[in-house]
RNA sequence: GCACCCGUAGCUCAGCUGGAUAGAGCGCUGCCCUCCGAAGGCAGAGGCCAAAGGUUCGAAUCCUUUCGGGUGCGCCA
């Protein structure tokens, strides 16, 4: 259910009585119009621009088909009133009543209350994190994490058939260096010195990578050419580097539906069939590409490459799918699972990228765009750098300084919850400032604790309720006679609670998670101020002595906005609390 | 040099795919606990939406240019 979207079915059905009587044009383009909450509450409920939007159209004055309009919307008997307002406005006051009804819907759909359809059940494939496996997930790739997930649970709500997937870089050259920098541990493991050479791994992790190498094989790859080791190994140690992704990813919720593995795809023949395919329409040649501009390479010479032909599709140059010395490029494989992806049917794609990624769309949709046909749309997510703060300075990572920062720092610092609430509440690519002093503080300074605050207050009065032998169930509270509740203060939170469902779709549609963050606060807020209303005019109290009967329409009113917390609290992963 | 992203209150950021007098938190000023959780609430001050043009009924939002930041830029992934 969303009113918003029964309303605009009513302006459009008043549109359109209005062509069939032949006051206006038939035929006129109706997607314009928009019916939404205004941004000043004095205009009322709903605003709607329709007598704007169809004038130029429909050769009226806006103002004039304004007044045709909204005597027709008026006759509804959900709006109050309809009136005009500055260039063509129509002000809608709806029945306090359909507002109210909203509390109860909220409270009996519980977890469904917002569900939307508009994903019509398509397939979505949403790739994010995708690190590489050569060491733990640090602080970095939270926010990508985070965000592909809190992105996958909306799409999710939103009616999309929704996969996660982690594509594991298990195929190229540094899984190579992985293993090599794991069989030197290895030899540590055996009490031989060895010297760390300057671009092997120095990570800790890898350390116990040679010890459980010592464990498994004992010493039967020690003192032989890499070539008997090196496919062994390095299957051991990035399997091995998966696990502890695995867990740092378990550390912060996330759990992928699918690892999609690289190396797979030299197995099979696919990046050959994808870049058939892509030869098949022409796409593929050989030839040289011009320098780059800027700071020349100082070994640069030209040479022949296999390239793609990307800038048939928006690309700035084409880009090379072979060295040349044959060998693919990492683009190769990527274009292969990419293929995949496209080949097994999804309706969309969407990939998280971290900023540093940013050069690398517009080939991505190139060969997305070319291998589908343009049939399979791709969207690229560039989710921003993180920078760190502890004790009022910037923490600056640094691998050779040993200074880096892991997902699991920052878990054990400020727990799962308040980690990706707070990177929640930023877009994607705006640059993300994480305060650990401010992320533990427990305040309105944190917009986590301030939502979970408004959960545990509602919880604490559903608590004290059912002491008082109130049956505080959902199913009870559903059935509560809302119409006691005549107090204004009442209807606003059910006018806050009555977006949510529309909240979830627009941010859905526009990929936005951080919109139910926000969303989230504003819902919290209204509570909040009810609650404080509740100390100077007792009528607003939930519990009160004087009026038990009454109690369950107040306790089905903030029981519905504790549902829509625990709804959109789970969308961006994160755990409601009752008590705090 | 080129591409992509970003410039909104002193600070950190929203602004709902173009709407009415641009919002919130922090900080600042002043209030509210005998009362369901003060981890909260109320009120006030604070703005040339980086700048200049354009598009139209209407622009923080779309287009162009300039300025200022970030990220990238053949055989690294």
């Amino acid at each position: 259910m969303n009113l918003f979207a029964d309303i605009r079915d009513l302006v459009v059905a008043s549109i359109e009585a209005l062509s069939a009587e032949g006051a206006i044009p038939a035929d006129l383009n109706l997607s314009a119009i928009a019916v939404e909450p205004p941004r000043d509450a004095a205009h009322g409920d709903m605003a709607t621009n329709a007598a704007m939007a169809l004038a130029k159209s429909a050769k009226v004055k806006p103002r004039d088909l304004a007044a045709m309009l909204a005597p027709k919307l008026e006759a509804d008997p959900r709006i109050e009133t309809a009136e005009i307002a500055g260039p063509g406005f129509i002000n809608l006051r709806l029945a306090s009543s359909i507002w109210l009804d909203a509390l109860k819907t909220a409270v009996v759909e519980g977890a469904a209350f917002g569900r939307g359809t508009s994903g019509e059940g398509k397939r979505v494939n949403v790739e994010y994190v995708s690190a590489n496996p050569t060491g733990p997930l640090h602080v970095g790739h939270t926010r990508g994490a985070v965000f592909g997930d809190a992105l996958a649970s909306l799409l999710a709500f939103a009616g999309w058939d929704v996969t996660r997937e982690y594509y594991i870089n298990d195929g190229g050259a540094q899984v190579d260096t992985l293993a090599r920098s794991a069989h030197l541990r290895y030899q540590e493991a055996h009490g031989r010195e060895i010297e760390l050479v300057e671009g092997l791994y120095p990570g800790d992790d890898i350390v116990a990578v040679g010890e459980a190498l010592k464990d498994e094989f004992g010493d039967s790859l020690l003192d032989k050419p890499e070539a008997d080791w090196l496919q062994t190994v390095r299957d051991f140690a990035t399997d091995r580097m998966m696990d502890m992704i695995r867990a740092d990813l378990a550390s912060l919720g996330v759990k992928m539906d699918h690892f999609y593995s690289e190396k797979s795809l030299y197995a099979g023949g696919r990046i050959e069939a994808a870049l058939a395919s892509l030869d098949e329409k022409g796409l593929i040649y050989t030839g040289t590409l011009p320098p780059p501009k800027g700071k020349l390479p100082e070994d640069w010479e030209e040479r022949e490459q296999t390239l793609f032909r990307s800038t048939d599709y928006g690309d700035d140059v084409d880009r090379p799918v072979k060295k040349s010395d044959g060998s693919w490029t990492y683009f190769a494989p990527d274009i292969a699972y990419h293929y995949d992806k496209v080949e097994r049917g999804y309706d969309h794609l969407i990939d998280v990228f971290g900023a540093d990624h940013g050069g690398y769309v517009k080939r991505m949709k190139a060969a997305v765009a070319a291998l589908s046909e343009e049939k399979t749309p791709l969207d690229i997510k560039l989710v921003s750098l993180v920078k760190l703060f502890k004790d009022g300075a910037e923490l600056k990572m640094s691998k050779r300084a040993g200074t880096v920062v892991n997902i699991r720092d920052v878990v054990e610092g400020v727990g799962p919850d308040v980690a990706r609430f707070t990177m929640l509440t930023r877009k994607n690519d705006a640059p993300f400032d994480f305060d650990f002093d401010k992320a533990l503080e427990q305040s309105k300074d944190n917009p986590v604790f301030y939502v979970q605050y408004a959960h545990a207050r509602i919880a604490s009065v559903l608590r004290s309720a059912a002491e008082q032998g109130i049956d505080v169930g959902d199913a009870a509270l559903g059935e509560a006679d809302l119409s006691a509740l005549s107090h204004e203060a009442w209807t606003d939170l059910a006018r806050k609670v009555a977006e949510w469902p529309r909240l979830a779709e627009t941010a859905a549609l526009h990929h936005e998670p951080h919109r139910v963050a926000f969303y989230l606060y504003d819902l919290a807020s209204v509570f909040h101020a009810l609650w404080n209303r509740g100390r100077e005019a007792s009528e607003l109290r939930f519990l009160q002595d004087e009026d038990q009967a009454g109690a369950p329409a107040r306790l089905a009113a903030i029981r519905s906005v504790q549902v829509v917390i625990a709804t959109g609290l789970g969308i961006l992963g994160v755990t409601p609390a009752t008590k705090m």
